[in-house]
DNA sequence: ATGAGACATTGACAGCCATCAATATGATGC
DNA sequence: GCATCATATTGATGGCTGTCAATGTCTCAT
């Protein structure tokens, strides 16, 4: 790889321009394909709700079913399968019917995106 | 505070119960003020734009002005202005104005949030 | 079969968000 | 002063999202 990582001096004031050090910057490490994905993923993440439900099912050691899951929570029953079926379709959570239960849990990459997050500042 | 917890409340004793066979369920392991406050800064990667913003950023050995940013993306001046903030806002990237120019870098945080992410799958 | 319970889906609605055009601010140069 | 340029802010708008009530679907017990 060629990354032309010259050490460009600090913001210059040599010239007119703002940005004509002809030191060509470097290309960004993402294409749009994966920043999209990443995203659709971040975006799964990125609510209180949801965050506390993949941090509740990822301290389990077996799946919750939906009613202790909702117990857990001030929203409406419909409101929690709509945060679990976000969850699910991002990957982050897995279920399972049995009989008239479902049984909810965090998946491999649930737990280590959650891992991850918990773990920044 | 937090004591929307009720683990004293549990019936262990249904006998045909979904989820009453294995004890008290484990405790999150976090409580909804850092839910949110993570919750907040996942917003601000959540969206492909800024996601790519700020791996531009984290790209470059020094800080970048406006133009140059303006110029990897599609969207018009104050729309990148609106994201710029946003990402400042949340602590992943900072800036300098140096006479009528602004030089944007990530700061550290934001480039280990933004490893972390891209680490992940 | 009928009813009841568990969960999902639908539809509606309010609030938020990404985007743009228009405008404001602030610095530089004439 | 005035004009110009770079960037930020404002205001408007369409689309997305979290929430709820109402309803649907499926399963089990009677």
């Amino acid at each position: 790889m060629d990354t032309a990582q010259s050490p460009t001096e600090k913001p210059a004031e040599e010239e007119l321009a703002c940005c004509a050090s002809d030191g060509p910057l470097s290309p960004p490490a993402l294409v749009p394909s994966e920043t999209d994905t990443l995203a659709e993923r971040l975006k799964a993440l990125a609510d209180p709700t949801r965050l506390r439900m993949l941090d509740l099912l990822a301290q389990q050691s077996a799946a919750l079913c939906v009613c202790e899951i909702n117990e857990h929570f001030a929203q409406r029953q419909p409101t929690i399968s709509h945060h679990l079926r976000i969850l699910r379709e991002a990957g982050l959570i897995d279920c399972e019917k049995r009989g008239v239960w479902a049984y909810y849990w965090a998946t491999e990459s649930g737990s280590e995106w959650l891992s991850a997050v918990k773990g920044l500042r």
